[in-house]
DNA sequence: CCACTGACGAGTG
DNA sequence: GCACTCGCCAGTG
C-alpha cells in the first residue's frame, strides 16, 4: 500500500477498521477509542481525506445525532453511505437517523 | 507565522 | 429537544 497517511489518521482508521457488521460508531467515540478525545472533528477530517479508500469501513460512522453528516450537499454521498449501512441491517426513521440507542458500537 | 475553515462534541439556558 | 457558545487541531492560502 503506497499509501501515505499521517500517524495521527492511523489510529482513527484502525478504529475504524474495528467497527463491527451492523453497527455505526460516532465521531467521538472513534476519536476516544483512538486515544484522541475531543478531536471528533479530526476524525470527520481524517476522513475526507480518505473517503475514498474504501479498505475502511468509513460508512459506518456518523454523528452523535445519529445522522449521516457529509462534508457538503453531496446527497449521491449521503444516499450511499445510508445503502451501505441499510445493507448492514441499519435502520433509519423518516428523520434520516438511526438509533444509536440501538446500533451503536460498543467495545466488549 | 497568521487567519480561516471544517464528516463534531459537550455544556448551558 | 433546540439555539448558542467554547474547545480542539490539521489543512490550506
Amino acid at each position: 500500500m503506497t499509501l501515505k497517511k499521517p500517524s495521527r489518521y492511523e489510529a482513527i482508521y484502525a478504529v475504524i477498521r474495528r467497527i463491527p457488521k451492523g453497527k455505526v460508531a460516532t465521531y467521538g467515540q472513534i476519536a476516544r477509542l483512538a486515544g484522541i478525545p475531543r478531536h471528533a472533528r479530526q476524525v470527520g477530517y481524517a476522513l475526507s481525506a480518505m473517503t475514498e479508500d474504501r479498505t475502511i469501513p468509513w460508512h459506518r460512522v456518523i454523528n452523535a445525532k445519529g445522522e449521516i453528516s457529509t462534508r457538503i450537499t453531496d446527497e449521491i454521498f449521503e444516499n450511499t453511505q445510508k445503502m451501505r449501512l441499510e445493507a448492514e441491517g441499519i435502520v433509519f426513521n423518516s428523520e434520516g437517523r438511526t438509533s444509536l440507542h440501538c446500533y451503536q458500537w460498543k467495545k466488549g
